[in-house]
DNA sequence: ATTATCTATAGATCTATAGATAATGC
DNA sequence: ATTATCTATAGATCTATAGATAATGC
């Protein structure tokens, strides 16, 4: 739990720390940020320390400080650059399309069972994100935004395929988007607790689909209508 | 921002704090945990001090020290107490059973869209108790099991009462009931960062109106083959 | 006698800054 | 000359404890 475990040789002079060697910007920069996102995921951003960061890269705080000013700057690169690897690893560069885009989700899940630290950390840091003034508030809302907006869009152009006779307006598409959005980070939150009691991928899947036929065939209201305690179909 | 905003006399002697007069055990507690929901809501559990949960009860932390311990102490009674509250609320002391707790979850969401603070609360809760040694994380596991268990047996009630024909075994009925606290959760994340754009309580009711017709029907796998790339339906 | 509350303080952090030193690149 | 890194430290917190004081209850 203490601070010896790199394997570097004693300091020369004195008591002074073992100097780490020089690495070019970028490179020193990508180790921290991955060192950050281990440790804002493991300990969440507030209860994660600059120092728990530096120590992993093998050098002091101040030197991750010169490579991003601040805590929150720091916090802002993480996730910058978490949006920058997802889309390189993305076949063609961009979000699929129809869908393909929900195929890619439940793909994301799938693979998301055996990568629980990425899971961690972006679990931790959205739902600190809902407090006052939080640093990662603004790029949370921004990713659900444009997340809604993709596949609110895909779920319209399956809807098309399909020739599907309902009508899809946008608050219909944004209501589902939403439904699919949560479902996979309310998953996520509940197998990180408990992974043997949750099964991410087969309930995000599930989730999905389920979802998804509601609302191309826009009937789930008139069966169960839970909004609406009296036992008659009141659309609006 | 600052400590003077209770209207209390001027202290009496020297540069002394007023002292706040006695409460009994009882009505204090219940003052403390009132103000720690509304600081671990808006800052977070770490980020949240001792020190603003005792100034919104106009003590000393070291009061609250006194009625709680140590600050992992509040948080527990925090979520204790909170199930207390939300039993309470219920008309029958019980959880209610069969398509009624469908329609209590709908209800209860409809209500959350009129009390933000206690989103905000229980979603950063939730959200930081990933964090590894989180003090909240047996607390949230636990309450996730419990309700797991209740909307699954809900769940089979209702399909009983239907007479539905699929057969809905315990995973079945886990992959629905954690869908749909997943859906409701992680609505409530978008809803608190963005509620112009997100309409808690109807997209809740479709959510979980879609994914109880799936699991009633049976049928959503066999539609929408997400989980097989293939085009065709592969159960096991 | 008990207990609710306060003051004071120890002891740990934590972030950020200043200024020194060493390595690299022109 | 630039910049990656270090040491040292200021300044803010924050949690928890010790011991004093005042109010309540027997």
């Amino acid at each position: 739990m203490e601070s010896t475990t790199a394997a570097e040789e004693r300091p020369a002079s004195g008591t002074a720390r073992a100097r780490r060697p020089r690495a070019a910007t970028a490179e020193r920069r990508e180790e921290i940020l991955s060192a950050a996102m281990r440790t804002f995921g493991s300990r969440g951003y507030h209860n994660g320390s600059l120092a728990e960061v530096a120590e992993q890269v093998g050098i002091t705080h101040a030197g991750v400080l010169h490579h991003f000013g601040s805590k929150d700057r720091l916090l802002i690169a993480v996730l910058e650059f978490r949006d920058r690897v997802d889309v390189e690893h993305l076949e063609g560069q961009h979000i699929p399309e129809g869908l393909e885009l929900f195929r890619h989700l439940v793909r994301t899940a799938r693979m998301n069972e055996d990568r629980p630290g990425i899971v961690q950390a972006y679990t931790a840091i959205t739902g600190e994100s809902v407090t006052d003034g939080h640093p990662a508030a603004e790029w949370v809302t921004e990713r659900f935004r444009v997340l809604r907006e993709s596949i609110g869009t895909a779920l319209s152009e399956v809807a098309a395929e399909r020739s599907v006779e309902v009508d899809l307006d946008r608050a219909t598409l944004d209501r589902a988007a939403s439904a699919i959005i949560g479902v996979m980070d309310g998953l996520q939150s509940q197998w990180l607790l408990d992974p043997e009691a949750v099964r991410l991928a087969d309930s995000t899947a599930f989730a999905i689909e389920a979802i998804m036929s509601a609302t191309l065939a826009g009937s789930a209201r008139a069966t169960l209508p839970l909004a609406q305690p009296e036992e008659h179909t009141g659309d609006s």
